[in-house]
RNA sequence: GGAGGGGUUCCCGAGCGGUCAAAGGGAUCAGACUGUAAAUCUGACGGCUCUGCCUUCGGAGGUUCGAAUCCUCCCCCCUCCA
């Protein structure tokens, strides 16, 4: 094992994507399984969820940051009011666009549901984009504090007036560690760590090593849509969103706009298309502009997306490029309960 | 027909004799990622046999030691006057 220090060396206790932890130490038992979905935006996760579950003894949970907001539909894709009445996905609609979620929040919410589902004797169906979330399920958080909106304030105000490299340079007094790691630019990441220093009155760096990760107590597997052909990804991508700005995105936007206690800069609104949508009703852009830069962030989270699932340990991947890839999909999830009961 | 303005690397757009493969932005590609993650940030971005060479700034000539930058003609585009 490496210890850190070396440039890029992770902050977490563990390799973030180190060899699961033995599993179940001593444990007669076989961890449950739990199937994940995974894939850029775009790629017919929810499609194919559908399908699964009515072949599969599986019940969907939603991994996908976005879709836990009420009254954001269209413009996050959500599953229908009739698809989730066909097959019930967890985890949506579970806060209003004035709130905040969490990864941590995430973490717990899905364990609990995914033992529900175990309980019952079925396979939890983990399907979504958000693959920081699938992360902290699976490979756990440390014990960090959550967030403190009153120290966030204070840190946003402090920032403001002293800039962000000043906030770094004060980061870099209490964590060098942290300091090093985030880049002078990244406001977010600063204003984190020095959130964990004003909470914790400690080093975030030593803050994160203290309290390390619990295991999900679950066996993971893993199938993830994998767009060989990116040009048809990017394709299907600019179809979509004309297809929701077909079906009144704008509209949608519009009714969070007239709420008037919505604000751009909480993380609901700073959702792809969302945004772009709501500049076009501020009238910061135009109409044609809009559409660009929508299509265009789309394609960009999509990317973001793909670079996790790149290095995400295990993933079996199915070319998603041409037609919803259901046969093979069935074959790795048939696969995946029928190594349920072999001990390794 | 007359008077102006303009054509720059995928796009927008600066440059206006050398320090220019050409600012800046966008797009794209690659990467990072511990409670905002559909977020936030970083790098690359004409080609190559890559401490140098080759091709590029509408086209063709010309001036100059040297041109995206100056001159001539030509081709497009825009505005105004007819």
């Amino acid at each position: 094992m490496t210890p850190g220090g070396g440039r890029g060396a992770s902050v977490l206790p563990v390799p973030a994507f180190g060899p699961v932890p033995p599993r179940s130490l001593m444990s007669q038992e076989p961890l449950p399984l739990a199937i994940c979905l995974m894939g850029p935006t775009a790629s017919g996760k929810t499609a194919l969820a559908l399908e699964l579950h009515e072949r599969f003894p599986v019940e969907i949970v939603s991994v996908d940051s976005s879709q836990v907001y009420r009254g954001m539909d269209i413009g996050t894709a959500k599953p229908t009011a009739a698809e989730q009445a066909r097959a019930p996905h967890r985890l949506i609609d579970i806060r209003d666009p004035a709130e905040t979620y969490s990864a941590a929040e995430f973490r717990s919410d899905a364990l609990r549901e995914m033992r529900a589902i175990t309980a019952a004797g079925r396979i939890p169906l983990l399907v979504g984009g958000t693959m920081f979330y699938f992360r902290a399920l699976e490979f756990g958080l440390s014990d960090l504090p959550s967030a403190d909106p009153a120290v966030r304030a204070m840190l946003l105000e402090e920032a403001r007036r002293f800039g962000w490299p000043a906030l770094h340079a004060r980061l870099a007094a209490v964590d060098p560690e942290s300091a090093r790691r985030i880049d002078p630019h990244d406001a977010q990441r600063i204003q984190r760590a020095l959130e964990i220093h004003a909470v914790t009155g400690q080093a975030p760096s030593v803050v994160a090593r203290a309290a390390s990760p619990k295991p999900a107590g679950y066996r993971f597997f893993k199938i993830a849509l994998w767009p060989e052909d990116r040009a048809a990804l990017h394709a299907r991508i600019a179809e979509r969103f004309r297809r929701m700005l077909e079906h009144g995105l704008i509209e949608e936007v519009e009714r969070l706009y007239q709420r008037g206690d919505l604000d751009p800069r909480l993380p609901a609104l700073r959702t792809v298309g969302y945004r772009q949508v709501w500049s076009y009703l501020t009238n910061r852009v135009n109409y044609n502009e809009m559409v660009e830069q929508s299509i265009a962030a789309t394609r960009q989270l999509a990317k973001r997306q793909l670079t996790w699932l790149r290095r995400y340990p295990d993933v079996q991947r199915v070319d998603c490029s041409g037609v919803l890839p259901l046969r093979a999909v069935m074959d790795l999830v048939q696969r995946s309960t029928a190594d349920r009961e072999v001990r390794v």
